[in-house]
DNA sequence: CCGTATCCCGTAAGATACTG
DNA sequence: CAGTATCTTACGGGATACGG
C-alpha cells in the first residue's frame, strides 16, 4: 500500500467501512434507531395503537412533516402498521408490529436506563463545568 | 383556554413539554443517546479502553471534529473517562466508566436485536417498495 | 500523537399554508 | 382528521490546516 493522504486513507476507510455493513447490517439500523422521532413514536405507541393526532399531541413539538416522515420510515422498515378506517373524517391507526413491540421493549430500558441514572449524569456535568482547568 | 392558532398552541404544548422534560429527564438523555456517534464510541469501548488513535480507525470514516466532540460529551457526562499519559508523545486513553458499561450492555441489546432482525427489516422494506400503491 | 480552529456546504427539520 | 407542499433556516458534520 502506497502513502496515502489523511483524506485517501479516510476515503478509502468509509469505502470498507460502508462495504462493512453491508454484511454487518448492526450499525444501518443502528443509524436508523439513532434517530429522536424515532424513539419518541415508538415510546408512544408502546402503551397501544394510537391516532394521527393522538401521536401529535403526545410527541408535543413534533411538526406534521416530521411526524409524517417518521411514521413512514417505521411503517416501511415493519415496525409498526398503518391502518385507514374510510369514515368521515378519516380514521388512522398506528400500531407496532410484534416486531415493533420487541424493539419497544429495548428502547423503553434505555428510556428507563435514563431515568434511574439521569441525578449521576447531572452530578458529573457539574464537576466537569466546576473543574476550572 | 381561549381560542389558540396553531402556531401558539404547538408553542405552547413545546413549553409544557420543555417543563415536562425537566422532571422527567428521559427524553433529554434519549436525546444525547439518539446520536450515531454515542452509540458507536460506547459500542467500541465495550470490549475495553481505546486510545483516540484506535477509536478513529476502528469507528470508520469519523472526522477528528465529531470524534472529539463525542468523547467530550461522553465524558462530561459520566459515560467515559479520558486519561492522558505525558509521554512524548502524549498518550489518551478512553474508558467506559461504571455508569457507561451499563449503558453500553443497553445499547448492545439493541445491536443485538439489529442483527437478528435485520432481515425481517428486508423483507418489510421489499414489500413496502413492492407495493403499487 | 492528540487533538483544536476554521471554513463551508448539504440537508435535516421547523414554520406555514393548503388539500382530499 | 390526516396529511402534503413549499420555503427557509440552523446546524450537523466533513475537509483542511495548524498547535501542544
Amino acid at each position: 500500500m502506497p502513502t496515502l493522504t489523511a483524506a485517501q486513507r479516510r476515503e478509502q476507510a468509509r469505502v470498507e467501512y460502508d462495504a462493512f455493513i453491508k454484511g454487518c447490517p448492526t450499525n444501518q439500523l443502528l443509524d436508523r434507531l439513532s434517530d429522536k422521532w424515532v424513539s419518541l413514536v415508538v415510546a408512544a405507541l408502546s402503551n397501544g395503537p394510537m391516532r394521527y393526532s393522538d401521536l401529535s399531541r403526545k410527541i408535543a413539538g413534533v411538526s406534521p412533516k416530521m411526524l409524517t416522515q417518521t411514521l413512514r420510515a417505521l411503517e416501511r422498515d415493519g415496525i409498526l402498521t398503518r391502518t385507514v378506517t374510510p369514515s368521515v373524517p378519516v380514521r388512522v391507526d398506528y400500531a407496532l408490529t410484534p416486531l415493533g413491540s420487541s424493539l419497544a421493549g429495548l428502547l423503553t430500558a434505555v428510556k428507563a436506563w435514563a431515568e434511574t441514572h439521569i441525578e449521576e449524569v447531572h452530578e458529573a456535568r457539574e464537576r466537569y463545568d466546576g473543574t476550572p482547568g
